[in-house]
DNA sequence: CGCCGGGGTGTTATACCATAACACAACTTG
DNA sequence: CAAGTTGTGTTATGGTATAACACCCCGGCG
């Protein structure tokens, strides 16, 4: 299932943007970023991102509304963020044995459970490190 | 800290509406149910939406950008929804265990967590029970 | 009384997030 | 060539959220 490497141009431009960037950006931010690189308007940037979204090489970070590149496409479909509310960043975690305790919950209550969102507010190690993170 | 029951009188009828609507509804949607009650543009909605929120009444859906009114306001900050893909119903769950397990997981990485958003998509027990439900 | 201040509200305008609908070019397959 | 599929470009529109400003009500206080 993990992604052959035959994406589309404007896949290729998004995802690299991302990868470059290191923090979730929304879809009109992608959007100023490439309009050099001749991506003009929404529907590009949206339909390039869902191609990626289903290849699990970018995830959508709800509570943002924005994305991110994934850094190691190897881990399941259940990932949560831990995002830093001073710089922006966010730590991805496979959350694989959270998924399973969720599940769990989930089950106990006859829900049939198909994707799990978790996201965690706070400050990151860096930035409770005392500098400011400009990074 | 639980909520005095000194609510204004725009945050009563919010609150009064996503009781008896019972599932999670857009601002907007809240919007539109209120006109004939008064409420005549989002900003009014926004600010009620404000004050429940802050008083732990009402929940945000971040994967649906809704609002829930929340049945026992006694649990606490971190709570995980259950968003039933048929019917649109969310239950919700005070996830504590989770909270401590991601509690872990953050602290492992030297994050300070601050706030858990969880939340399941998949199908509710009614749904998975063959029944049509537009309850 | 006259003044001030704060909270809640109303209103307009605007920014940001996301997609529908249609047209077209490139490619491949019969 | 005709037909189908995929990626793309473009326009227009709908849904979500907030900034900025004006107003009213009410309570305190000189």
């Amino acid at each position: 299932m993990p992604p052959p490497d035959d994406l589309p141009r404007n896949a290729v431009l998004v995802l690299d943007f991302l990868l470059a960037h290191g923090r979730p950006a929304s879809a009109y931010r992608i959007l100023d970023a490439l309009r050099p690189r001749g991506i003009a308007a929404p529907p590009t940037v949206y339909r390039a991102l869902d191609r990626l979204l289903a290849r699990g090489l970018v995830h959508r970070v709800e509570s943002l509304n924005a994305f991110v590149a994934c850094a190691q496409p190897d881990h399941g479909e259940d990932n949560g963020f831990a995002i830093c509310g001073d710089c922006g960043r966010v730590a991805e975690f496979s959350g694989r044995a959270v998924h399973r305790a969720l599940g769990a919950i989930a089950a106990a209550q006859g829900f049939e459970l198909a994707h799990a969102t978790i996201e965690l507010a706070g400050r990151c190690a860096v930035c409770r490190g005392g500098e400011a993170c400009h990074g």
